[in-house]
DNA sequence: GTCTATAAGTGGATAGAC
DNA sequence: GTCTATCCACTTATAGAC
């Protein structure tokens, strides 16, 4: 029942070569799905919806996806394939190899800051993973293995930049680590009820700085011209590179 | 649409009078309301599912809630007025005066512990604050006025913590206001997922600790005898009094 | 690969009997 | 105060035409 015996195929057809029709509409129809379960949520979207917003009919989507189940598991893991496929590497193939702790302390302040700029994304999480606290929900299995997976990954992470910034072991990196996940999910909720109110990013920092894992100041680690996007990386609220503590 | 004109009325007809039967079956079906939308949120959940968990039709229900959405609200304000109705009295009665800072700190981690001992009520508010990000969400103004509410009155309580702890003002009490509600907020669902794995209790004293805001050994700041439904306030997770740090 | 048509069921809400 | 009966909109899902 929460064992999830079927995966996604998940089927590029090789790295480049120009997508079918059938892989297009699959696309088309994954793009409407976030983005009507970021407004409202798993369950009060319904397959029509999606269908009619990614322009066909809902016997059409069922030929593409098996069930609503999927269609939800399937959103959720391209999410994780574009957005933290780097910081996170282990979030799809357990066991990957991950880079050097500065750098994904960069990728993590660089995730929140890209958070800022999409509501429709974060609700989606926000949503999905409060509904999901249910053992019976579609994405249980998906979001505890996240969770679990998440925090041990942000222990080692503060670990080492304990390590590398010489601050002592006082503080216990998985004390930390949980801190900050909460911190992030938090955030998120206040944040999408709020967003003038509650500038995430400075927040993220502040707390990271009072505990002296922060590069002291080093400019690269408030805008890096990394993630391909372009744009600006503009920060918006103002806040100093350090946190926003007087 | 998000002013919300009428305000539910709640008539208990004097404080100790005997309920009649109307008021026995409003309770009961609050009672139901609120243990189903715990366990599937809002949407999730019918009117029908509801009534034959209180031991009625739908439509029986339906004269004492004008609709789903009203019944909504007046779960979630019950339980305002039960478990928050000292440490934040403004959440009812804008204006009422509150206890002094000691207090309210001491009520707030009383407010935790109890919280890791009812994952229904924490479900609830988990699961309906998500959805109610959505403009549209029956709940969205209750919401957003509680979230506004609680940031200015923890960034009170920081404030008076910080004076009385002589830890001067180099952090902003505003700023530890937000990290301290979502840290609250995102360690629900962490713990909801995997409730061994998450403390509560314990990382929030552990944030609160580093910052110099918890009294220095104060045994009466751990376990309060005071609440009224009588039970040990057993910890269960055996931290340590200020925190888990090593 | 996508459609129409349809099955079989559930949603919130109302009317009127008792 | 609670019921039965009913309405209508809408859900997931299937069958089979094009």
């Amino acid at each position: 029942m929460s064992t999830g015996n079927g995966r996604a195929p998940y089927r590029p057809g090789a790295e480049g070569a120009r997508p079918s029709k059938g892989e297009r509409t699959r696309a088309r129809v994954l793009d409407s799905a976030a983005e009507l379960f970021s407004r409202s949520g798993f369950n009060a979207v319904s397959l029509r919806d999606i269908a009619a917003h990614a322009g066909l009919t809902h016997a059409g989507l069922l030929h593409h996806f098996p069930g609503k189940d999927r269609l939800l598991l399937e959103v959720l893991e391209r999410r994780d394939l574009i957005d933290a496929r780097e910081l996170f590497p282990g979030l799809l193939r357990p066991g990957s190899p991950a880079p050097e702790p500065a750098r994904r302390l960069r990728l993590l302040l660089e995730l929140v800051a890209r958070n800022s700029r999409t509501p429709g994304l974060v609700a989606l999480y926000a949503k999905v993973s409060a509904e999901a606290t249910d053992p019976d929900h579609p994405a249980h299995a998906y979001f505890a293995r996240r969770y679990r997976y998440l925090r041990t990954e942000l222990t080692g992470i503060v670990a080492d930049l304990q390590r590398a910034a010489g601050t002592g072991d006082a503080v216990d990196p998985g004390v930390v680590a949980g801190q900050l996940l909460a911190l992030m999910d938090g955030l998120q909720t206040q944040w999408l009820l709020e967003p003038e109110a509650v500038p995430m990013e400075a927040l993220v920092r502040d707390f990271l700085d009072r505990l002296g894992l922060l590069p002291t100041d080093d400019p690269e680690a408030t805008a890096g011209p990394e993630t391909g996007d372009g744009a600006g990386t503009e920060s918006g609220d103002g806040a100093e590179a350090g946190g926003v503590s007087r």
